[in-house]
DNA sequence: ATCCATAGTGACAAAAACGTCAGTATTGTC
DNA sequence: GACAATACTGACGTTTTTGTCACTATGGAT
């Protein structure tokens, strides 16, 4: 049963999983997103500085496209816009933990692998 | 605490995770060994039969090098080689489960959510 | 002699992802 | 008038990833 989705084939929801997470940051921004929320863009800069913030707000777009992030817009001077997780986002919790626990793991599996000599 | 890995540098445990399962057939490949295993690439290949062979074998060899995936070569003629998760591949079960599962979810809530006029 | 199966490799092209830089708009403060 | 804060956008180039094509090796069967 083929899922279709933004102009493009999909044969499981893994790969469809697979399309919507797989940004660089958005792993990131949703593990920021389910420490707090809602957050304003300069707040996530600063949560993620290895990220520039063309691409932080490309990846937020995306996800908001995808009905993962919602967008606030305050309709004050200087702007504000406020980021928040939807449902749907909120589910990704056990994905995210999972990749977490996983990614620790590996790094002790790979400090102890490194020591064997 | 920074993690070098490959010449890159990784600032957590997640980061370091998505660089490892990040590829494209990646997470495909691993659902496949926890399914069933060993496998032979072209038992690999019937199972994702949308993944050209080239990808598979790239993608085969990056899961090895990184010890997440174990290769067993056989001295036969035609050649055998058998492929299986190492035990920190077999870890990442809760993160493939966890995807998959959200997946499904997301999938049902595109057609929900598409039915809405 | 030719073909088959298996499991590859090398070179290259195409596409996608990512990063950088400069620029926009608004209102308020100095 | 200049500058600050916020949240952007557009254009562009680079890098990475992915896909395609042709090619290799071996021994057995026909």
């Amino acid at each position: 049963m083929v899922i279709h989705y933004k102009d493009k084939e999909y044969f499981t929801g893994k790969d469809l999983a697979l399309s919507v997470i797989g940004g660089r940051w958005k792993i990131a921004i949703i593990w920021c997103l389910l420490q707090q929320s809602p957050l304003r863009l300069n707040e996530i800069e600063k949560k993620l500085p290895h990220a520039n913030q063309r691409m932080l707000i490309r990846q937020l777009r995306e996800l908001e496209e995808d009905k993962i992030v919602l967008r606030r817009v305050y309709p004050v001077v200087p702007p504000k816009v406020e980021y928040d997780l939807s449902e749907i986002g909120l589910q990704l919790e056990p994905v995210v933990t999972s990749i977490c626990n996983w990614g620790d793991d590996f790094r002790d599996f790979l400090q102890t692998d490194a020591k064997k000599d």
